[in-house]
RNA sequence: GGCGCCGUAGCCAAGUGGCUAAGGCAGCGGAUUGCAAAUCCGCCAUUCGUGGGUUCGACUCCCACCGGCGCCUCCA
């Protein structure tokens, strides 16, 4: 049973869809003024795998993320690039979606933009107006927020806290707390005609106007990161439960915020780390320098963006994520655990790992391992996983049992020696092929594994593979003589030059390190 | 000031009112290997920020404190 926490309740719930078998979910998207960085990458990155486990939970879920590509961001860095607002869109769009699928992330539906929402825009905020919850002021419109009953559930916050006067808006608004659903334009500003004059859109219509286009005006899951929850999602229910006096959004799920300090005291939270002055800390404050403004893309080429990926899941989704590099080569070097086991598996089994045809949903993967040693312990890791999944998406937990079944399948390649050509037998390679399915099934709900890595390789002029089959075929005379010192010398030698050598039963392999 | 989150080994990080407190990185033994690499096995928190309280029993619930962080200001 899948449960979620929700933070309308504070507490997780258990999952029931607003209609059977169907979800509906929307991620508050980018505003697309500048590039992106690694902050903007968590939330697509984890709604991907929430969707991927839902799909694979049996579920029909319809995601939706939306652009940003009109406000007073965007209008201030376009005047001061002197590019136009569309055309500076157009591009930083460009880039967010190479980022984000750079990382995996091909899964969202939709992608609508909030300049080609207007005529929906224009009609929820004038239904808001006829029906009292907003009001004109000077070509504004503003949301009344004192009409909204429960404004603040969200968020947790009491409404008449907020109310008072009008701040330095006294003059349009009613309350401090009402908040703009349309702003009249200033000269020069892009607009769009309406019943109050030119003007454009305040921040908060647009994801209530999407997604009830798109998803209906009750739908499944809301996402962002946790710090949209105030003024952002809340302003959100108000104007969509007013409009419609039914629930926006069953479960509302917050991801936690990458850290963003530039301090070195203060990155990662911990205060005796910074006093010990430690490596940790110290990277953690190299990397924080650039961190900010570093556009995402830069990251990509300093890491593989599966690498990125596996990071950003192997924390659970509600936590704050520090980062350095560091740390993605720790995940690295993790990831190598299982980038080998896959070229040994294509070894043994003569298939790769890539080409296994995994179950697509778990009903299809559930399996009784019968008295099968190997099977009967990826089933029980199979079901780890899934608790682990099952409870509120937790893929830090699920990586880890990725990491024991991976182990159980060496363990029963070293046991049975399968990396000898003589000892593999159809059944031995049966089980293994369905264990490794089954990893490929789990993996799969996390997005991780689907394409084989590139792999740093020698220049292919078709001259090295060659070379390097005369080098090893002579480096295993010598072994053969027992001239350990050439076999030695030739090993060492390759190694000073990036490349690495392993000996196995079934011969050697040489690789390029990385 | 208001609202809220977090503090688990050298580092990162799951988790739980009583079952051996996952997993990764680093480290240390061993098996394997001509030696390596890889893989496997074992070790690595009598303890979960500190101090109280509730309870038969708390790391898990409550309170206080210390430390880190977020939001309250159109940041994902």
């Amino acid at each position: 049973m899948l449960r979620v926490y929700n933070t309308l309740s504070k507490t997780k719930e258990p999952f029931e869809t607003v209609r059977p078998g169907k979800v509906g979910m929307y991620l508050c998207g980018p505003t697309v003024y500048k590039p992106s960085h690694i902050g903007h990458m968590v939330g697509p990155v984890i709604f991907d795998a929430v969707k991927r486990y839902l799909v694979y939970s049996g579920y029909d879920v319809t995601w939706v993320v939306n652009v940003t590509d009109v406000d007073d961001k965007l209008i201030n860095e376009s005047g001061a690039r002197g590019v136009p607002m569309k055309q500076l869109a157009e591009e930083m769009t460009a880039d967010y979606m190479s980022n984000i699928r750079a990382l995996g992330v091909d899964v969202i539906d939709h992608f609508p933009r909030c300049t080609a929402t207007m005529p929906e825009i224009i009609e929820f905020t004038r239904d808001l107006i006829a029906k009292g919850f907003a009001y004109e002021a000077k070509g504004d419109v503003y949301f009344d927020v004192s009409k909204a009953p429960d404004y603040g559930k969200l968020s947790h916050r009491r409404a008449e806290a907020m109310l008072g006067d009008g701040g330095g808006m006294v003059d349009r608004k009613r309350n401090s707390a009402d908040f703009a659903l349309w702003k009249a334009a200033k000269s020069g500003e892009p607009s769009w005609d309406s019943p109050w004059g030119k003007g454009r859109p305040g921040w908060h219509i647009e994801c209530s106007a999407m997604s009830c286009k798109l998803l209906g005006e009750t739908f499944d899951i809301h996402g962002g990161g946790l710090d949209l929850v105030f003024p952002h999602h809340e302003n959100e229910i108000a104007q969509s439960e007013c409009r419609h006096g039914r629930p926006m959004a069953k479960y509302w799920m917050h991801n936690g915020l990458m850290q963003a300090s530039d301090e070195v005291g203060k990155v990662g939270g911990r205060a005796t780390r910074a006093a010990e002055g430690d490596l940790a800390s110290q990277e953690a404050g190299k990397i924080s320098k650039s961190k900010g403004s570093e556009p995402f893309r830069e990251m990509l080429k300093k890491f593989p963006g599966e690498t990125i990926r596996f990071f950003l899941l192997s924390t659970h989704y509600r936590r704050p994520i520090d980062f350095s590099a560091g740390r993605i080569r720790e995940v690295e070097t993790g990831m190598e655990t299982f980038y080998r086991f896959f070229k040994r598996y294509e070894r043994v089994a003569g298939e790769s790992f890539y080409d296994i045809d995994a179950p697509k949903t778990r009903n299809n993967g559930d399996f009784t391992p019968g008295k099968d040693p190997l099977l009967k312990s990826v089933a029980e890791w199979r079901n780890r996983y899934l608790e682990a999944m099952d409870d509120d998406f937790n893929t830090g937990g699920g990586i880890a049992v990725l990491y024991d079944l991976v182990r159980a399948l060496n363990k029963f390649v070293d046991d049975e020696k399968l990396e000898e050509p003589g000892r593999r037998d159809a059944a031995k390679l049966k089980s293994l092929r369905h264990g490794a399915a089954v990893l490929k099934e789990l993996a799969g709900t996390l997005g991780l594994f689907r394409e084989p890595v590139a792999e740093k390789t020698a220049a292919d002029d078709g001259l090295t593979p060659r070379l390097m089959d005369l080098l090893i075929a002579l480096r295993a005379e010598a072994r053969k003589k027992k001239d350990f010192a050439t076999a030695d010398r030739i090993r060492n030698g390759l190694s000073e030059i990036g490349v690495v050598l392993e000996d196995r039963p079934g011969g050697t392999e040489w690789s390029v390190k990385s």
